[in-house]
DNA sequence: AAACAGACCAACCGCAATAAC
DNA sequence: TGTTATTGCGGTTGGTCTGTT
């Protein structure tokens, strides 16, 4: 448990002890250790939905909105936390491109995230690169800059990464492979926190949400301009009956792993080469979205695009 | 060291769709 | 069939953390 949770729990017990007066009044604000074990409890043994009276019989004082809030964006064992990885990144930014802010259907297609994650994602990122750049998230321009640019430079970074990790281990085992979505590291800023969130009440669980993969197949869409991703009726579907027998069955590629793999295979190759040939010094630079610097390059890759009628 | 600003994210709110009665 | 309860979604808010001045 890291100090910032530590030090919200300790607030929230004092909270939660000097609310304990207030019989009849529903709870509101961040959760306590014990409202979390109490939920986490209940569910695991007699399971999710009627979320007002699981409230009551949990002896919650919550409204069933918020026991499910929490359940679904913090408590739910497959819950993924840490940062967004770079396959991730992309593929919320294609998503959004196709569906725009259906954040629940988007997050269907990224195993344990929610929506409210990725939505927060889209917020504090990508909406503050837009508004850097001086454009609006909805503009035609901003979209070519996230097609031309920045799509291809995060699959760049991801194919980078992988040929990495490939190297690593056919030498050594030092780095994750990624095809290991839980241990996949996010290469921004840090490493993926893929432990549950029962961790913090010393709960361990046997449920597990398992990821059905299937075939796919990406053409370019006339509509958006950018890849058609078409997943199957069963990929990205997460199952979420927790069945204590069931056990999370070998390596198998994610959603994500598919696009990227379809992606690579018939869309990109071509916009690497379009960027490489006008922009010269592309393939040097690091691509971190995060940085001042990258802004700036953006900046004057974007405006390089624009001077030469690209988009 | 203090004040401030911005980033981040958990949680809430309002609304619409759906289910239950 | 109408009403009420429940669920799910997207937008927004507010608290905390972190970096900067």
């Amino acid at each position: 448990m890291d100090g910032k949770r530590s030090l919200e729990i300790s607030k929230n017990i004092g909270d939660f002890e000097n609310n304990m007066d207030d019989e009849m009044d529903l709870r509101r604000g961040p959760w306590t250790v014990e409202e979390d074990y109490k939920l986490s409890n209940y569910i695991s043994t007699l399971g999710e939905g009627r979320w007002n009276s699981l409230a009551r019989f949990a002896g919650l004082k919550r409204t069933g909105k918020s026991c499910r809030l929490r359940w679904l964006n913090y408590l739910r064992p497959d819950v993924r936390r840490g940062n967004i990885t770079l396959e991730e990144q992309l593929l919320i930014l294609e998503l959004h491109s196709r569906w725009g802010n259906r954040w629940s259907k988007i997050a269907q297609y990224l195993p344990g995230r929610t929506d409210n994650e990725i939505k927060n994602y889209w917020r504090t990122r990508v909406q503050k690169h837009a508004k850097q750049l001086r454009c609006d998230v909805n503009s035609q321009q901003f979209k070519d800059t996230m097609k031309y640019l920045w799509m291809p430079r995060l699959v760049e970074r991801i194919q980078a990464a992988s040929a990495l990790s490939s190297t690593c281990s056919a030498a050594t085992s030092c780095v994750p492979t990624p095809t290991d979505q839980s241990v996949m590291p996010s290469y921004d800023e840090g490493v993926n926190n893929n432990n549950t969130n029962m961790d913090h009440l010393g709960l361990t669980s046997n449920l597990s949400g398992k990821v059905t993969p299937g075939t796919s197949s990406v053409t370019v869409s006339p509509a958006s301009g950018l890849t058609e991703y078409n997943m199957g009726s069963e990929v990205g579907k997460t199952e979420t009956s927790y069945d204590p027998d069931q056990s999370l069955v070998g390596p198998q590629p994610t959603p994500s792993q598919n696009y990227l793999a379809a992606m690579q295979e018939q869309s990109y190759p071509n916009l690497f080469e379009n960027i490489n040939g006008i922009i010269p010094s592309y393939s040097d630079s690091v691509w971190n979205i995060g940085s001042d610097e990258d802004f700036w390059l953006l900046q004057q890759q974007q405006q390089q695009l624009l001077n030469n009628g690209s988009f």
